[in-house]
DNA sequence: AGTTTCAACTGGTAAATCGTAGTATGAATA
DNA sequence: TATTCATACTACGATTTACCAGTTGAAACT
């Protein structure tokens, strides 16, 4: 099955519990154990990479130039802030207690595929976001929605 | 078979499911397994896609870099919207919930094959919209249809 | 022209799945 | 030992999915 996708607003319990959608688990391929490495978005968000995909980024972080204050810097926001997760029987995932604080979710989250990954956004967090951008759907589609054959 | 083309106005009932018609589905090739994704359109309107088409679009999508601020919202705006559905035994498709609030649709369906994707359209909706332009078919024609299509 | 046949479109119902919430079990702590 | 916390299990309602059954209409044959 192909790439994350899609938007759901689901529930989350008191102890940060969130059900991944059936249609995202579907997406995920068996050498992801079940196990996501939850971590801080760029945006203020929380994104979950699968095991599998993640492993794809922890090669390109074994690259960096650690003697290189941007790179270091980099490795240490985003390494400081992973957690790794597993799906319990209810194929749920476990959102850590800071990294919901750090994106402000609290009883309700939207859910979005992102094609290698999964994203947590508190619901008007999200709408704000896109809100908050002056590009119009059409704006983005002419540059976004070209197909690769073509360039 | 050739592309999508042709226009139909059918019914769609209380659950979101429509007939994709015969002509159409006379187009659709093996390797799309019965499966489109819907999305939004630029107009007002659900566009589906088959499977095999779909891919082009992933292939660019991957190519982004999601360490850019302008790509990564192009990502959200374009997957949020999307989902997979697959033709059921009688050959329709169900729209969910949100993309047909989005198109206004409910009850009855117009139907356009476009080339390599179908969209659907609430039936007063698509008439104002060719009503709405101003310019006639005559005159886009001669724009668009210009000799050096690779230029 | 009338009849038959088949494909296309539409509608409903039963079964399975999904999301949510509540309960129970067991470990860790005070 | 009582209490808290975390994890696992169970149950319910709602939605979705899959299956089956009509109805229409066009085409083909006699």
């Amino acid at each position: 099955m192909g790439f994350f996708k899609g938007q759901e607003t689901y529930s989350i319990d008191n102890k940060g519990r969130v059900n991944v959608p059936a249609k995202m688990r579907k997406c995920i391929v068996p050498e992801a154990n079940d196990t996501f490495i939850l971590t801080r978005g760029v945006d203020k968000c929380v994104v979950a990479y699968p095991l599998n995909e993640w492993k794809k980024y922890e090669e390109k972080f074994a690259t960096l130039n650690q003697y290189n204050d941007a790179d270091r810097f980099f490795l240490r926001m985003i390494l400081s802030w992973s957690e790794e997760e597993e799906l319990d029987g209810q194929q749920r995932l476990s959102l850590p207690k800071r990294l919901m604080e750090f994106a402000g979710i609290e009883g309700k989250v939207t859910i979005i595929g992102m094609i290698d990954h999964i994203e947590f956004w508190q619901p008007e967090e999200f709408a704000s976001y896109i809100g908050g951008h002056t590009q119009t759907y059409q704006e983005v589609s002419a540059h976004v929605m070209v197909k690769s054959s073509n360039g």
